[in-house]
DNA sequence: TTAATAAAAATGAACGTCCGTTTTTTATTC
DNA sequence: GAATAAAAAACGGACGTTCATTTTTATTAA
């Protein structure tokens, strides 16, 4: 047999991870066997180690691939925030997150068995120092808005966006992974309304207010 | 032998379960071994399943009694709240999370095995319908609230409630499970200044700010 | 007060199964 | 037949649980 090509080498690998990580989430990490993924993917147990060094290997391979998709995610969604302080782009954050935790449910499982199993190895980076990156990335934005006076006054924008941004997150994982449904005693529409329109208020000054009128009328009624 | 007391069978199962606790949460549930419960708690094997049927139902007796305890935290954290929506009041039930969080953080550990492991099964309630378990605490208060004219037109003080205290939650749980150190990059204090006070302009009226500024000057300077 | 008793509690070896991994064997392609 | 992939078999060890046995001790009888 010719040694495969490097394609298909990864197209087996994925054939591999797709089935680990489906019985890792739902099952656990510990409580699924190589017995288990080999079965699930169609390979030999042996073949496994062809690929794979150990079973520890497999589930870093699967959240390294995983964290590429969703970097690229989370930089689309931001990339598209032209004004991160007006109401109507909030919302669209918040729907953003929303499609993101919906989507990759998976990964945020993933996330927990690396605190419960890992002690967090793997994800430490996720929100270390988040607020200094949204600095980095919507910086010049948070100063223009204070200059022109759209915040209230002491109000610093970095950790207020961050805040909600992490609201965002964690109503959906509330809503997707811990049997919250519909902890807010709204629907998902009615509760970014909701959010945003607190987080609008509470940071914005009257000029800011004003300023996003038009169309804050559109994404804060409800 | 004759029958141990009530207390005695107790003290037995509070020594092997202290011990599965804390080896649940360093190294998960499935990755626990009876043996290495039956180690730590000096007990012999055998002698575990004169106390508990299963591994499985050792888990269950531990949250139960844990869930009490938390229980009984929240509610007293609720029960001296008497104006929920007064900023100062906001704050204060920050700082109660953020110390039910760091005390208890176990118990935390202890849902994320279940989300991963147990489906959830023994945590669902949690979060469901909480913010009508609000309103039934504090239906009363949030109805005067709105009769003075406190709130900002349109907001329902119920899920803006849950959404402050599901927000205190998520920041402690992640600086103290997550690995984000100040992730917001503030000190807890800054960041409970900072949350109470976009929830609280987010949310309150001029009528409302008026009433509360006394108080709202001392807790959200900074 | 003490010794005998009986029931409960504690023990640890043993069971069958499954674990992650390694080694060996077989199949496939050039 | 050399090289590679895949499959199968085998390995030692650990798993949750069971159970025959031993140890413990509150009660009873002396």
């Amino acid at each position: 047999m010719p040694k495969l090509s490097a394609a298909a080498i990864q197209g087996r690998k994925d054939i591999i991870e797709d089935a680990a990580r489906e019985l890792f989430i739902k099952q656990g990490f510990h409580a699924t066997s190589m017995r288990d993924i080999c079965k699930r993917a169609e390979v030999s147990l042996g073949n496994l180690y062809n690929y794979y060094e150990t079973k520890d290997s497999i589930f870093e391979s699967i959240i390294d691939k995983y964290q590429t998709v969703i970097d690229e995610d989370l930089r689309s969604i931001f990339a598209e925030i032209d004004e991160p302080m007006e109401p109507a782009n909030l919302r669209k954050l918040g729907e953003s997150v929303g499609r993101l935790v919906n989507e990759h449910s998976d990964f945020w499982l993933l996330m927990y068995i690396d605190v419960l199993e890992f002690q967090n190895r793997h994800f430490r980076k996720m929100f270390d120092g988040i607020t200094d990156r949204f600095r980095k990335v919507f910086g010049e934005k948070f100063k223009e808005a204070e200059k022109r006076g759209d915040l209230r006054m002491g109000v610093d924008a970095a950790p207020v966006f961050t805040a909600v941004y992490m609201q965002f997150f964690n109503y959906f994982l509330v809503e997707k992974l811990f049997g919250g449904n519909q902890h807010l005693g709204l629907t998902d529409d009615q509760a970014l309304n909701c959010l945003t329109k607190v987080f609008a208020y509470g940071t914005l000054s009257e000029d800011g207010l004003a300023r996003f009128k038009k169309t804050a009328n559109k994404s804060l009624s409800g």
